[in-house]
DNA sequence: TACCACAAAAATGAATGCAAAAATTGGTAG
DNA sequence: CTACCAATTTTTGCATTCATTTTTGTGGTA
């Protein structure tokens, strides 16, 4: 018996789970160190993912991999075409506002829900969250500043107590993860001053735990970073490109 | 539907599409055989999931019917557990609760963005069917005012021009049929009513294009369905016996 | 009779093998 | 030199095989 594989009988997959179990039997790592693979942008926009050499990169066999292959195309990563093989999904400009779209609705909901469901000691936290954002904000820092914006998100679906929608806003995260990316670098400070006030009155609706109110700014907010996200998408200039694949 | 098999080169799966696409590649077949005879209720819940059999019933190898396990697993249908096979994912009391409301979130989104993009023939069809609807309601013909209800919301979700909702919303309606199916039996003559006058709210929101006010409507739409479920699941009396598993 | 140990049987997880389809290469004719 | 076609190579899809693990069945013992 190794150390590396975990004895208990948890079940995997159990809630379409954004990857979080599964870490046991093989075929279960080979899925999210694939995804990953996948997600941080090792293959190019609608490059092939070549069976043979991933499963060399990764020593197993192809059977394991498949498995995998045919996960993350029903997650909508990769697309698989008959007898031609799998290929990255490439996002279109539409792709890429119904995505930003649906996690609109997704954050929308965990407001909704978080606004039954959310502590004070919560609210405390969201705040403390808040004003480390602005700090950033104020200093013109890009990077810090979406790190806690990330998690202030990211809290917010977590105070929802809705496990089937946190692993359904994981799913969708990492589906545009390399957009959220380069949108991200589009330093326009007036969406970005836009950003802040809009987060301003997340706060305030969540305090008073407004949650209509609260689903219509999180929708707003992120259709707003939509329009931004699609507006860099128009002039990309230098696209960034993946950390030289072999 | 045609001969079965398709011969052009669609992609598969490529937009985490409940399962439209596919029908290529005995893999695609098996999945959706495979879904539907999980979702269709033949086997227990709770139940092992033999892949032997399933093999010899479909008449296929053990190869192509692991690979859609996998991916049903992915969707949250069935759970694998390490070395002990696939079982069918027992929903508890929670687990509906979550997914209605999920469902409530979707169905909320689809209302918002239909009033960005309804047609005036869309929403003069959707009138057509919420007053044959009410037809079928005064008659208390549960059957068919069931049937109606579902297409009604699919109308809306299809009305909102958004492909990845419509095929996340197909996912999570699939995972909640058997549910919504007994659910449906609940014959309260009162919360049947009551939905009824929210379907008049719907219909009158969306004819006003009033997104916000939809969004509400349709949460809470959803979540009285939830309250009724679970009420139907306290008291079950009779579950519905599965026609007898080989 | 209840319980435990042990062995046989079955089922699972992964690797390998094989036929068919596609991509690639080489060659030839125009 | 280019366009087109055929043969070779590669890749894909599925079946089959092999090694573990779990489950089942049996017998012995307290």
């Amino acid at each position: 018996m190794k150390s590396t594989i975990l004895e208990t009988g948890e079940p995997i997959g159990g809630g379409g789970d954004g990857g979080r179990a599964a870490e046991a039997s093989l075929h279960g790592e080979i899925l999210i160190r694939l995804r990953d693979h996948v997600v941080e942008g090792n293959i190019p926009d609608g490059g092939r993912v070549p069976e043979r050499q991933l499963c060399e990169l990764f020593g197993i066999s192809r059977t394991p991999l498949r498995e995998a292959l045919k996960v993350l195309a029903a997650e909508g990563l990769i697309e698989l075409l008959p007898n031609r093989g799998a290929r990255v999904r490439a996002l279109s400009e539409r792709d890429i506002e119904e995505l930003f779209d649906v996690m609109g609705g997704l954050e929308s909901l965990a407001g909704r829900l978080a606004c039954e469901n959310v502590s004070d000691a919560e609210i405390a936290e969201i705040e403390r969250l808040h004003y480390e954002m602005y700090g950033f904000y104020l200093r013109s820092d890009m990077h810090n500043y979406f790190l806690i914006n990330q998690r202030i998100h990211e809290r917010i679906v977590a105070a929802s107590r809705n496990e089937t929608l946190r692993a359904t806003y994981a799913t969708f995260a990492g589906r545009i993860r390399r957009v959220r990316y380069s949108a991200n670098f589009a330093r326009k400070r007036a969406r970005w001053a836009e950003a802040m006030r809009e987060h301003e009155m997340i706060l305030d609706a969540l305090r008073r735990r407004a949650a209509s109110e609260l689903a219509d700014i999180l929708f707003h907010h992120l259709r707003n970073k939509r329009t931004a996200a699609v507006e860099q998408m128009g002039a990309p200039a230098e696209i960034m490109t993946p950390p030289s694949q072999l």
